[in-house]
RNA sequence: GGGCCUGUAGCUCAAUUGGUUAGAGCAGAGCGCUCAUAACGCUUUGGUUGCGGGUUCAAGUCCUGCCGGGCCUACCA
């Protein structure tokens, strides 16, 4: 059997996540990880919060809580809105886990074995008043080249200058405003990448089939300048995995942490291994997912995430892997997304601009949110979320051609015939001619979700539901019926029937629509539909259903109107 | 500044990697149907493929120069 590890960039932990968010790496991880249970691939579907780091404390702080009781609480709000969007993580891990502590901590070691880790000392931003190091964006002042007051200790804004933060003028801390800043002596770990280098260079080669936005990001880093860079892995803050050489104190280090994006894509390790401890399994259980030596050598490991995370994924986690020297898996395939903007510009959590996941879920069902954000998935240039081509989405696609297709036959079903699929007749022309158009339509439907043609996909599915409409129309059984019984009732049978088809083919875009198509015809076959004559005979006569609700209301001007003006976010 | 991506119908996107007359959906127009959520179906209007050069039997596709949009640029994650 095939199987599929699938893992999705792990949402940061400092607050509810936009809709860009959902739509850059869970939602389609999702759509994948579904299809392919359908298919019958044994897949395991990952997930976690990122938990660690800068934001992260000073959000809990802003709380007024322990930066681990925040953590544990926005790490519940994220696991229930993620139930809300029907993600189906197999297991929904933290990266502050205990098990990712300890595989931190043994790659750090094991890559340290191998010459892989070197000791730097630094010059670095101390602020007295707040009692911490600051990173160089949090650190702000008048940039020296163009005079504007905010530029920030990386980069002015205004300018665009690249800055150190010694450069800047009347400096002072972000957090708290102080400016009693001075330069302090600090020791960290760096990963050297450098020496990865023609490894990392030869591999991305041999990736021809990713996304041109994957390998032209990955090559940039490694080819651009001086080529890579080495990267410190290590930082002065509390919270986070203590630097640790494997079990063992690493002399010099005490009192700091691992840097998130060390400790970020070991928690995919991490998160199986909390899977496995969950499920009460040894370690074997997790190893035959990650590790080549037991058994994952035949597994396939696809990652979703935005572009933002890239070079991460692309350079440094496969770093960390191959400086172990140990028989981890590698990624075979990484699918990348662009941004999502809102309504001509960008989602903006301090604004309060653009919809967030709990927003969303107050206001619709979280099949409108998947269907729209993955028709619309941002697969070749960033893309602009409008209330208005939201409306117009959903109205079409879910309520006008699936909604209203359903509506439509069981309840001509039910006048006619009663609430039972109708027996007499045979498949006619129109029937043989729609299926072998649905055939063409699902071996295309089935080609774009296992390429991960999010878009095209869709679009295809649309396609599907179209067809029913087109048949239902040729086919008129409320004319036929006046005349010849058998044909309406065979007809009528045959789109009965498409209804199941259609519930099971729409699964993975609207599981809960599928769920409820699914109930209406009193079945649970929910089987892929290889031959379709008799897939679209599986209900057969005498086999009872019920008429459903309308499976979607149309989203109304008033509505849109007001939403928009409610998530339209202060200006200033 | 540098790099990458991008520009195709009013809007959102395709175009089998250089190969017939550039196609879909939405929006617009007309017709049909009356089972259905004022839904559905059919037909149809609409393009000098951002602009100018070049290569080629052939260019939306390749090269080059402009113009516009976006992202990244390594201590936010």
């Amino acid at each position: 059997m095939t199987r599929i590890l699938i893992t999705s960039a792990i949402p940061y932990i400092n607050g509810v996540k936009h809709l860009g968010t959902l739509v850059g790496s869970q939602l389609p991880a999702d759509l994948y990880a579904r299809f392919m249970r359908q298919r019958g691939a044994e897949v395991l579907f990952l997930c976690a919060t990122d938990e660690h780091g800068t934001p992260a404390e000073l959000a809990a702080t802003k709380a007024g809580l322990a930066i681990e009781d925040y953590c544990t609480q926005m790490h519940e709000t994220q696991a229930e809105l993620s139930r809300g969007f029907r993600l189906s993580f197999d297991h929904f891990g933290r990266s502050s886990s205990v098990q990712n502590k300890r595989l931190t901590q043994y790659f750090a070691g094991v890559l340290a074995e191998n010459g892989f880790i070197e000791e730097r000392s630094e010059k670095q931003v101390y602020s007295n008043t707040d009692g911490r190091f600051l990173p160089d964006r949090y650190i702000e002042g008048t940039c020296p080249n163009c005079g504007y007051e905010r530029a920030r200790g990386d980069q002015c804004e205004n300018c665009t200058k690249q800055l150190d933060p010694t450069d800047l003028i009347n400096p002072r801390s972000v957090i708290s405003g102080s400016t009693d800043l001075e330069v302090r002596e600090t020791k960290h770990l760096y990963l050297k990448q450098s020496a990865l280098k023609d490894d990392l260079d030869a591999w991305i080669d041999s990736k021809t089939d990713w996304p041109i936005l994957t390998t032209s990001i990955a090559k940039k880093w490694l080819h651009d300048g001086d080529g890579l860079q080495d990267r410190g892995i290590t930082r002065d803050l509390y919270w986070g995995v203590p630097v640790q050489k494997g079990e063992e104190p690493w002399p010099g280090m005490e009192g700091k942490v691992f840097y998130v994006w060390f400790d970020a894509p070991i928690e995919y390790l991490a998160c199986a291994a909390e899977w496995s401890d969950a499920n009460g399994t040894e370690d074997e259980a997790w190893w035959r997912w990650w590790r080549t030596d037991e058994g994952a050598d035949d597994v396939r490991y696809v990652q979703f995430m935005g572009k933002d995370n890239v070079p991460f994924h692309t350079l440094s986690f496969p770093a960390t892997i191959m400086g172990s020297r140990e028989p981890w898996k590698l990624v075979d395939y990484i699918k990348s997304f662009n941004f999502l903007n809102y309504e001509g510009g960008q989602f903006s959590t301090s604004l309060g601009r653009g919809v967030f996941m709990d927003d969303a879920l107050e206001i619709l069902p979280s099949d409108y949110w998947r269907w729209w954000l993955l028709s619309n998935a941002p697969e070749t240039s960033d893309t602009e979320f409008t209330w208005e081509k939201f409306q117009a989405g959903v109205n079409k696609d879910l309520a006008d051609v699936l909604g209203n297709f359903v509506s439509r036959i069981t309840k001509f079903c039910r006048s006619k015939f009663g609430q039972e699929v109708p027996a007499g007749g045979e498949i006619g022309d129109g029937g043989t001619a729609l299926i072998a158009e649905l055939e063409g339509r699902i071996s295309t439907y089935v080609g774009h979700m296992e390429a991960m043609e999010v878009r095209k996909a869709a679009a295809e599915l649309r396609a599907i539901w179209v067809a029913g409409n087109e048949f239902l129309q040729a086919a008129a059984p409320w004319s036929t019926i006046k005349t010849d019984v058998d044909r309406a009732a065979a007809d009528t049978r045959l789109a009965l029937n498409l209804i199941r088809v259609y519930a099971v083919l729409s699964a993975p875009f609207i599981p809960d629509a599928s769920a409820a198509m699914l109930a209406a015809m009193r079945t649970e076959e929910t089987i892929w539909p290889g031959d379709l004559t008799t897939a679209l005979s599986r209900l057969p006569p005498g086999h009872g259903f019920d008429v459903p609700d309308v499976l979607f209301r149309k989203v109304l001007d008033e509505e849109r109107e007001e939403w928009a003006a409610r998530f339209a976010g202060s200006d200033n």
